[in-house]
DNA sequence: AAGCGGATCGTCT
DNA sequence: GACGATCCGCTTG
């Protein structure tokens, strides 16, 4: 075992401090594409490069979840930075969040795509549907509830979780890695406040979701 | 290759 | 009782 070089340097990377997690959205949604999402579930190890990600700013952001002000569903985001904010929608997908900001100020990050490193085949069993169909390797993880599929997360396992604690089994680390070239977009599936520039993505990278075409020569 | 609509249920009004 | 920070499969070009 262990032959794949990259989980010799996963397996020892601490997790992203709390310091990181409490500062504006924005900034975080930038510092985060390139860092690498690591679940620890025993011996199992999952591994993705983030390369999407949306900031929602909180109380005074009508697109976000916390815009209602603080109830039961929301509360992760009005706690301290670096918590799982996890939840379930159109009945059929859950979405992994990290909150930002100090106590009592809401804002998360939603992760919304990334690249596989490591266990592969343990993400594509908990895909399952269509894994060749379309894309390969980029169905896996390239969308918010694809994602959280591959990592099996749910709102009453990882809702909550601290980001910053490995016993969590659930975090973000940095393996020095820096995406080149950073675009923003307007965010994905909402209503209000759609034209904000609050989608963050490395540019050119196949496993962005949505609209990331190939050009054309997209071979086959 | 791109667009449309169904599935499905927790959360808040 | 309505709607949503989505995904998938089917249809059309």
């Amino acid at each position: 075992m262990c032959a794949n070089p990259v989980e010799k340097i996963i397996r020892f990377l601490p997790p992203l401090p709390r310091e990181f997690y409490n500062r504006d959205p924005r900034e975080v949604s930038t510092d985060l594409l390139g860092k690498i999402l690591v679940r620890r579930t025993g011996r199992k190890l999952l591994a993705a490069r983030i390369v999407e990600v949306e900031a929602y700013l909180g109380e005074n952001d009508p697109a976000a979840h916390s815009a209602v002000g603080r109830t039961p569903r929301n509360a992760v985001m009005f706690g301290p930075p670096g918590f799982a904010y996890v939840y379930f929608i159109y009945g059929n997908h859950y979405c992994l969040n990290v909150s930002c900001l100090p106590e009592g100020t809401a804002g998360a990050i939603l992760l919304r795509a990334a690249e596989p490193l490591l266990g592969i085949e343990i993400m594509a069993k908990a895909r399952e549907v269509a894994i060749d169909t379309t894309g390969g390797l980029r169905n896996l993880t390239s969308g918010p509830g694809r994602l959280a599929e591959a990592f099996g997360i749910t709102r009453s396992r990882d809702n909550g979780k601290d980001f910053t604690d490995q016993k969590s089994g659930l975090f973000i680390v940095d393996d020095g890695y820096s995406a080149l070239e950073i675009v923003t977009t307007a965010r994905i599936g909402i209503t209000k406040a759609a034209e904000l520039p609050l989608r963050y993505l490395i540019a050119g990278n196949p496993f962005v979701s949505g609209a990331a075409r190939l050009k054309s020569g997209n071979p086959g």
